[in-house]
DNA sequence: TGTACATCAGTGAACGCGCGTTCACTGATGTAC
DNA sequence: TGTACATCAGTGAACGCGCGTTCACTGATGTAC
């Protein structure tokens, strides 16, 4: 072969990486195939030694994002101090600087009503996104059951889907900041009392 | 002219009017300018006797149901009993009608995402949707000044947005509707107690 | 009242571009002998 | 150890399609005279 061994493996990392990226900045209809290899130095022809088409890129990309958020989640409730995590997860969710990374923030945030009209095997990966962060949460909910304390976490975390999406289609900045500290007290009010 | 007076207006109307459902149902890049004009029993060519582009049908599409909500709006809350308002604005916002029914409901929950990625004209447009929205919901949203409930109406708001957005993305009609359901009780807990 | 011309909403062919996908080819390395 | 062949990640031209946009044309009605 050509290349050392694990080499194609890489470049396949690459280019999911920069696809997930691509995807939650610029849309399902964004990223142009040709565009993302020249983004790697690579020709578009090649794309298609490692993915069957753009939709299995897309599936997999989404996928990947899921996982690195579930992985950033872990890692911030296991870094805050005992009984402060969901105040911890709301405050970040909720930041300026979540809300102004859209390529490497939550993808559902950046996606969700694109995903609605995306075909299944898309959706259930989105399924599986949100499963996800309610299972992560959930503990750190006050509730008397867990079927209380995950019905709980996933209005919260619909509702701070909605803030980030809205917060970035607001075009005032003045606006799109007061919303985002606003409805941070207030969650963090709502959510974190028992 | 070949056509009585005031048609040229009548066929932009049904132009805008399939758009703005079509739009919300199909997403910004979902809806072709001969798939649109076909729909009416036009043909492509004669839709730029209308609309300079695709951007200004956009634009005034969303516009076209942003008011189109007010009025629902408007007209909900006057029937509503009073100081019930809030309440049946919520259960009908969080309905599973309204979600089922993306072309005729919110363009907010139907497009947000995708705003964020538009040119200003878009989102100016949907600057205003927001502000629309929270002038009118905030009278009857519990708080000591204007300003405190207009913020509170804004929360309110996006959280509703965000809801409608993953229930319509989430591919399990059980839990979909579970969290309709669970959302609305406590919504209408949180913001229709004083 | 009648005739000639202007108007303009709508038609449908054509253009150009972007983009997803295919395919014959390259050339460095691995493997067989 | 050396030679011949196979492999396959990546290349870049080409294809086909959808779609936004343009444009010469149509033909019924309005207007000027």
């Amino acid at each position: 072969m050509r290349y050392t061994s694990g080499h194609k493996e890489i470049t396949r990392e690459r280019i999911l990486r920069a696809a997930s990226e691509g995807f939650r900045k610029k849309g399902a209809d964004g990223v142009a195939i040709s565009d993302l290899m020249e983004e790697l130095q690579l020709t578009h022809g090649g794309f298609y030694r490692h993915f069957k088409n753009k939709e299995q890129l897309f599936v997999e990309a989404l996928k990947k994002a899921i996982g690195d958020g579930e992985h950033f989640l872990k890692s911030a409730t296991e870094n805050s101090p005992k009984g402060k995590e969901l105040h911890g997860i709301i405050a970040t969710y909720l930041s300026l600087e979540h809300c102004a990374d859209v390529q490497h923030g939550c993808p559902v945030a950046a996606l969700a009503t694109e995903v609605a009209r995306q075909p299944k095997a898309v959706r259930s990966a989105f399924d599986q996104a949100i499963a996800a962060f309610i299972s992560l949460v959930a503990p750190y909910v006050p509730g008397k059951s867990i079927k209380e304390r995950e019905s709980k976490a996933r209005i919260l975390f619909s509702g701070m889907v909605g803030i980030i999406s809205m917060a970035r289609a607001i075009s005032d900045v003045a606006a799109r900041e007061e919303l985002l500290k606003s409805s941070r007290d207030m969650y963090i009010q709502a959510f974190c009392s028992p």
